[in-house]
DNA sequence: TCTCAGAGTGGGAAAAAGTGGGAAATCTAG
DNA sequence: CTAGATTTCCCACTTTTTCCCACTCTGAGA
């Protein structure tokens, strides 16, 4: 599982250094390959065979259903398959990097099986957007959350 | 079970000292292996196996929920593994320190399972807080409060 | 009161990771 | 086919991290 947050740079040439604590895993699941793709707000960079299995489930979408379609077309349509080079760095194609309006700081957030890979002042604006809705209505928190012992 | 206050320092590198009368549990339980995280306010320390177990509990939330999308985008994003070293000490990611407004003097919390750790100032904001609030409006409790016992 | 032990704290040096840039290779357009 | 632009690969420098050592402080016991 890929845990953690950490602020990466991405340099002039768009490239991004994955950092060392997870190049070990993604190696042996992967072989250093790793596809990255959009989400609404972020990136998202998954391991070649956890994006392949994604994909699939992605493919199967009734394609009539608008919300399903567009998924897959943004999903599908934006993912590139890249390789760590030798300094464990991946290169971010221009057209992700403005999607997700990434310049140079930005913030790897690991989920799991993948990563989000988010602009610092979205991301920052997502905090306090957090901070900020939790503290108004602590009610309105579905069954599943209110029992949820942490 | 972890509990009492202790008020800790966090030196210039962000290294945290664990008090000793908690290390020889940690030890035993995890091997000197814990998860930090983020909470609202303030930051959770779990010994590594407990987390697992929460971590499960996060990751079968429904995905499509926004707030508990939220909460596993959060609390597993955040989440950092350590390890104490020689002196029983670990590393706050400079990420976790940003965001729990911790700088140099804490206060380590047990409870439970985990411990909390504050910034002074911010706990002292809490406490201030609590007091005032039990004065005005000793009503409003839910069911499961009204009727505790202590 | 002095000393010793355990705990806490700080800092230095070696190692590792991150960063930037240049040269070679490849691609594209004229 | 050539000139320019872009991409890829690799090298070198800088910063950060990690590991270890040493000092201080406090409390207990002689």
């Amino acid at each position: 599982m890929f845990r953690g947050a950490n602020k990466v740079t991405v340099d002039s040439k768009g490239r991004l250094a994955i950092p060392t604590r997870y190049r070990e895993r993604i190696g042996q699941r992967s072989d250093g390959q790793l596809v990255i793709t959009v989400d609404r707000q972020c990136l998202l960079i998954y391991p070649l065979p956890d994006w392949e299995e994604i994909e699939r489930k992605l493919i199967r979408l009734p394609s009539l259903h608008p919300q399903a379609r567009r998924l897959q077309q943004f999903m599908v349509g934006y993912a590139s398959d890249v390789t760590l080079d030798s300094h464990g760095r991946v290169l971010l194609a221009k057209e992700l990097r403005e999607f997700a309006a990434i310049d140079r700081q930005a913030l790897l957030i690991g989920q799991g099986n993948k990563f989000e890979l988010w602009d610092e002042a979205r991301w920052n604006e997502r905090i306090d957007e957090w901070l900020k809705d939790d503290q108004t209505g602590e009610s309105g928190l579905s069954p599943e959350l209110e029992s949820l012992s942490l």
